[in-house]
DNA sequence: CAATGTGAAAGCCTTCACAGCG
DNA sequence: CGCTGTGAAGGCTTTCACATTG
């Protein structure tokens, strides 16, 4: 009884997001053993209202009991059945300076249903290094890899001025979905997935914050 | 003539997270020596509409010249204005983890304006050692630096199991404004300005988009 | 003439309110 | 009785279209 596969056009941008947060704070509930939870509660514990939450789910199907609320395990799963992590995946990371270096070794990063199958670079000072269990490769061998082993998802941890056309190249050799920590918009063919982590920008939408909150009128 | 502050409230979110786009846009046209744009340039080079650039800049002001355009250098001093990225910031990091250490090397990352202060953590294995030009600090002595040296951020690389009490600690002692890298949601006051960066949800949304693309319409 | 700034219209998302169900 | 699922209403954001301007 998985089934349920719906239309996924028509689903707001934003109702999607909030599933990963749904989803966040479920498997928190799981580990203290919280069995069922209404809407309104999931809600309350993230800022947004029961019927926000009931009308998201609702998009993928019925997965709710009346008078009760949602059994958590079940909800979990369904909700990692949506966003595509129930199976694993595996991904390449290309770039091995600092921030590279960082997501390797980031225990949290990887955890959920990713597996890394392996790190690039083009620079010949870290090429052959080990990072991890992983051997650094030189990113002459990315298209080779990529073919070979029909991994679909690469991290881009490389300078701003260099992922344009790195990219392109992935693309070409089959990558169809990025996840890009450079500070620049990647123009690609539509048919591939883009998801861009610039932190100077997070880092500006602090200040932002910081400035205007006291003129605000919420209390 | 640079005032026109006006009233901050009112002002659509998703607009003012679109301003940090013009403003990396633009800094890079200028490297370019680029003199003026108009909003349907702007727009198309990051996947908006005209309209939506200048209905987003007029928010704040009236920053253009009918029959023209923007003046590039003019508009980026603006945008640094409004995003409150004009005047230098202190910055402390907590937590001296896989992470942390990536976010204190990662060159892209404090360039804009922000200064790194200090750096903490409370494992004893870690304390002394240095990070870059720093020395990493014991956790308890964040009280003290924070009321010394009148610092109002904070980014908090910590597992997400000691982040809610170690926010409510550092908002206790002064910190007005939180980037928060572990995956859980703060539940602060609201005068507190918070930014969440989960790099697991990101992942995830990049696994959703994949999984339904093809089925959808968009060309 | 080209491009801004801006009311008005359209579209999208959230919230409301309640029928229906276990 | 409590809570879900859901049309309808409401509110917010984007797009349109054009008067205005240098």
């Amino acid at each position: 009884m998985a089934g349920a596969d719906r239309d996924r056009s028509g689903i707001p941008d934003p109702a999607v997001r909030r599933l990963s947060l749904y989803l966040r704070e479920l498997e928190g509930l799981i580990e203290e053993d919280r069995r069922t939870i209404s809407s309104r509660e999931l809600g309350m514990l993230l800022g947004f209202t029961g019927a926000q939450v009931r009308k998201d789910l609702t998009h993928f199907g019925q997965f709710g009991q009346p008078g009760v609320g949602y059994q958590v395990p079940d909800l979990v799963s369904q909700l990692r059945r949506i966003l595509g992590t129930d199976k694993r995946r595996r991904i390449i990371l290309i770039g091995a300076g600092n921030l590279g270096r960082a997501l390797v070794s980031y225990s949290g990063f990887l955890r959920k249903g990713f597996d890394l199958a392996a790190v690039f670079d083009r620079d010949v000072a870290v090429i052959g290094l080990t990072m991890g269990e992983h051997m650094v490769r030189p990113a002459t061998e990315i298209e080779e890899f990529v073919s070979k082993t029909g991994v679909r998802l690469a991290l881009l941890a490389v300078p701003a001025g260099e992922v344009q056309p790195l990219a392109e190249r992935v693309v070409a050799a089959g990558i169809e979905g990025i996840l890009n920590f450079a500070p620049k918009r990647l123009r690609l063919d539509s048919s591939v997935a883009v998801v861009g982590v610039d932190l100077a920008v997070q880092l500006e939408q602090l200040v932002y914050q910081l400035n205007w909150e006291q003129a605000s009128p919420r209390g």
